[in-house]
RNA sequence: GCCAGAGUAGCUCAGUGGUAGAGCAGAGGACUCAUAAGCCUUUGGUCGCCGGUUCAAUCCCGGCCUCUGGCACCA
């Protein structure tokens, strides 16, 4: 089996998880199981980054060891994945001595090759904040602002790695895998970015400044530089499972693609002579109103609630469904509603409540053998086969929204076939011929189904599950050879109803335009 | 300022050198198996602005306007 390695970003512990870390998490599952039901042999990982100068000074203000502050906002982040129905292989954290042991290893190699060297770093500290401040941070008059407090120049000696010196390496690995970063707008963002020249990275802080982080393996007066650490868990947690690395997607977010991803990170492994990940996914961000959601502005959409209201499987519809990867979305609890509504409830699972209906009604439970195709059969499947055709594409090349586009048109197409065949009215006649159409629209809008629902497994596990059970199917192991259309559920016993995504509210209708 | 992305029906978006499409919302209709769901029909647009190339541009070129994001080492 071919190896897939997909790893989510960790997830800085400072802070609750919101809209954003959940819709990381939701489409890269996404992505590994579409890849396990292509046959893949997938290897998903995902977790938290631990250390730096954030966790150590919310913890002092807690009053707490950093270890403490930070085993208490993993567990929330933890827990967020089995809500979202997650199917990540693996769960890191960067305290783990798995970890630290490959971070140790990497920077005395680095070392011993000569690629960090010790130098003074000059810069403006501001005491109160325990941080350097930048020129941006200065007031438009050149002042610092009243946060910094007291801010005096400093200088400081550390560890630096030579960056600077694979720059057009870089460069020219880019533009030789211009596949490397996904969209590829963003690759080209990259390469204007490495226009300018690069400084090299400082890799170190001197301990008494931080202490929570991984001390140097050459000098123990200083701790790592918290990216350095942060990104080697996607080596890390895979360095002693043979054949995984270098089968790696990253998905990230769009604010953490330049420069750590795309710079340090590739540096970082080809100065270690490992070899480079196959890709980068960039996603975008979730707005609301047309603005970034920030806790500051308290309008951090909380995705725990969703859940708790509509579902896990509605939660990943929609934002599997909404966004285009890579493009920014607006979120809204409308605009949720409306897919909801329209989609989930009244197109997918009507059809599935309406199907058990008639099954049970006109088919004594259960799914009859099809007769021959007349043309309205025909035409649905000749639907069918253009929807499979066309949908597993755009699953491989990350578009999952006209993936489930065309998905939900094959579903509506399917809900037309009904009218078209009326049942309701066949089942009310004694002719033979009818009986015998009577049993064919029966097997065929239970096919139907079963297929349409195969091509939302990945978007929709539980859901999925779900439907096949009251269809009385239990789909085999392989799921490319459950894409054909032929007669496998006849004779399965159907459950009478289900109504698998109930509406929130008694159809409300829109007020009228003018 | 530089770079990138985007400006198309009320909303969200697709699209092609030959006088524009989908879904949702709105309107009308026939039906009743179904979560007043589904199905059929239908009303909406001088495709950001100004020039140019062309027999012909929303799609190509130039300029402009607006929106969004990035422009680092955040120690």
């Amino acid at each position: 089996m071919k190896p897939f390695y997909i790893t989510t970003a960790i997830d800085y512990v400072n802070g609750s998880p919101h809209l954003g870390h959940a819709y990381e998490k939701v489409l890269t599952d996404v992505i590994a199981r579409f890849r396990r039901q292509m046959g893949d042999r997938v290897h998903f990982l995902t977790g938290v980054d631990e250390h730096g100068q954030k966790v150590q000074k919310s913890a002092k203000a807690r009053g707490i060891t950093p270890q403490a502050y930070a085993d208490e906002v993993s567990a929330e982040f933890r827990a967020l994945l089995p809500k979202l129905n997650i199917s990540n292989n693996d769960f890191i954290r960067t305290t783990e001595e798995r970890h630290k042991k490959v971070v140790r290893q990497v920077l005395q190699q680095l070392h011993d090759q000569g690629e960090i060297y010790q130098a003074e770093y000059q810069g403006f500290y501001s005491g109160r904040q325990e941080q350097f401040l930048q020129d941006k941070d200065r007031n438009p008059d050149g002042s610092w602002p009243e946060i910094y407090g007291e801010v005096t120049e400093i200088t400081e000696t550390n560890y630096f790695f030579k960056l600077r010196g694979y720059q057009q390496w870089l460069v020219d690995f880019l533009t030789q895998n211009e596949n490397f970063i996904f969209p590829r707008f963003r690759q080209k963002q990259v390469l204007e970015f490495l226009k300018e020249p690069l400084n090299d990275l400082c890799i170190s802080r001197p301990r008494e400044r931080l202490e929570w982080g991984i001390p140097l393996p050459f000098d123990a007066g200083y701790v790592t530089y918290v990216w350095f650490d942060a990104l080697l868990n996607y080596y890390s947690a895979v360095a002693d499972q043979p054949g995984l690395w270098p089968a790696a997607w990253h998905v990230i977010g769009k604010d953490i693609l330049v420069p750590p991803h795309a710079v340090y990170w590739p540096i970082m492994l080809h100065a270690a002579k490992l070899p480079l990940p196959h890709g980068l996914l960039v996603h975008g961000w979730w707005l609301q109103g047309g603005a970034k959601m920030s806790k500051s502005t308290g309008n951090a959409l909380n995705p725990l609630d969703l859940i708790a209201e509509f579902g896990a499987d509605a939660f990943r519809y929609f934002v599997i469904r909404e966004m285009n990867v890579g493009q920014d979305s607006d979120f809204t609890r409308e605009q949720f509603l409306v897919r909801y509504n329209s989609e989930l409830a009244n197109n997918l699972g009507n059809l599935v409540n309406r199907t058990l209906n008639m099954t049970t009604r006109f088919g004594a439970g259960a799914i009859p053998v099809a007769g021959a195709p007349a043309e309205a059969e025909q035409e649905l499947q000749a639907l069918w086969t253009r929807t499979r055709d066309e949908v597993l594409p755009l699953c491989e090349g990350f578009q999952f929204h006209s993936a489930i586009e065309r998905t939900m048109g094959f579903i509506t197409a399917t809900n037309a076939y009904i009218e078209r065949r009326a049942p309701w009215k066949l089942g009310k006649s004694s002719e033979p011929a009818d009986q015998e159409l009577l049993r064919t629209s029966l097997a065929t809008m239970a096919e139907s189904l079963r297929l349409g629902v195969a091509l939302l497994q990945a978007v929709m596990p539980a859901a999925a599950d779900r439907i096949n059970s009251v269809l009385g199917y239990r789909p085999g192991p392989s799921w490319m050879n459950e894409l054909t259309w032929d007669g496998r559920l006849a004779g399965c016993k159907v459950a009478e109803a289900l109504v698998l995504f109930p509406r929130p509210q008694p159809a409300a209708k829109a007020p009228a335009k003018p």
